[in-house]
DNA sequence: TTGCGATCCGGAGGGTTCCTCCGTATCGTA
DNA sequence: TACGATACGGAGGAACCCTCCGGATCGCAA
């Protein structure tokens, strides 16, 4: 059997995840590692010790939010309503948590495709949720056919990404997020040729 | 007057543009500033010199493409052809110019979002050029009324910034650029306020 | 309570990249 | 040819990353 952690190493994990969350917030996904593990009070071998490089640390604070999206698809999902609408609400919802750190786009766009990730497991609920709320969107014929749940995460986060680097210079412009997610929406609903209507 | 400049200076810049090239090529725009000096067979300070940051070698090799862009959506202009078709052929073009480099999306959204940048001239050019294209395809009803031409480059070069780094475990997404471009058409062109039209 | 492994901590230090600074070399004109 | 203007080179300081291991701390067992 294996013993259970030290307090004293649980208190610092716990530190220094408070204290990332804090650095992310103000100075984007780059913040120092050597500085959060200062303002945490502990070395930066400590820091290291608990995770091994950036990506890990973001995982951990990144875990608990991608199981509550997966588990908002599934809400949306059950509730019945309009398919559409349910699919612009969670990807509404998934593009709010990717505007929580500056960078953070790119970082979840990192975390979601390398299979090696401590996150893969998270990231395969999310894309499960998503599959099933764009399955039902495309039953109904309110989705075009030929789209992925990976194409719109990626289409999401890189959106917000842009914004996030223009704002640099023009800020403010975050309030645009839900007016570009409305235009991706747009086109991910819109039928497969919508150009030359035909049929 | 200014006297010429001289000439070691003048080959020692182009080795260098033509040094940079290659590198940003193999190893994407965050390639080591030094190597470049290195294998252009010139020092560090002749770099910085002739180059005062990173941003500014980016843009000596990326003004002609975009001036090329900006003369594109001319051309497009005059020739009258179907506007919504003229503006996709144009943003695929613009795609295809941010796919060069890895990582270059996001420097081009740096370049054109910094009024400081030596750059601004030439996406002015550009931001023209898109703006006649949209507002002709607007005119004819091909195009939501609200979507601007630096909505168009933020969500274009957010999607191919996405598809690079997505593509960093899955290789040979990059093909998929095309069909990303559609769907955004596809989302640009759809009418404004679809579902809610009220006011 | 004390002793002693097992566990965990800290930060020095090596590596990478950025960018600056200034003594030295080269250029081109007079 | 000589000299001022111009350009070169690379040492070195700063920021950040990450590793490594001697020493401190913890917590069970006696």
């Amino acid at each position: 059997m294996t013993r259970p952690v030290r307090k004293d190493a649980l208190r610092n994990y716990q530190r220094l995840l408070e204290t990332a969350e804090h650095a992310f917030t103000a100075h984007g996904t780059h913040a120092p590692l050597e500085q959060i593990a200062r303002d945490a009070g502990v070395g930066i071998g400590t820091l290291y010790r608990h995770f091994p490089n950036r990506d890990a640390l973001l995982a951990a604070l990144l875990q608990e939010r991608w199981i509550d999206q997966a588990a908002l698809a599934e809400k949306l999902h059950e509730e019945d309503g309009d398919p559409v609408e349910a699919l612009r609400t969670w990807l509404t919802a998934v593009a709010r948590g990717t505007l929580l750190y500056r960078d953070l786009p790119d970082a979840c766009l990192r975390l979601m495709s390398d299979p090696e990730s401590e996150m893969h497991r998270a990231w395969k609920q999310v894309r499960d949720g998503g599959d099933r709320l764009l399955e039902r969107a495309r039953r109904v014929g309110g989705v075009r056919s030929d789209v992925t749940t990976v194409e719109m995460f990626a289409l999401v986060h890189g959106a917000i990404a842009a914004l996030h680097k223009s704002a640099a210079h023009h800020p403010g412009t975050v309030s645009d997020a839900s007016r570009m997610i409305d235009l991706l929406i747009d086109g991910i609903a819109a039928p497969t040729a919508p150009r030359h209507p035909s049929t």
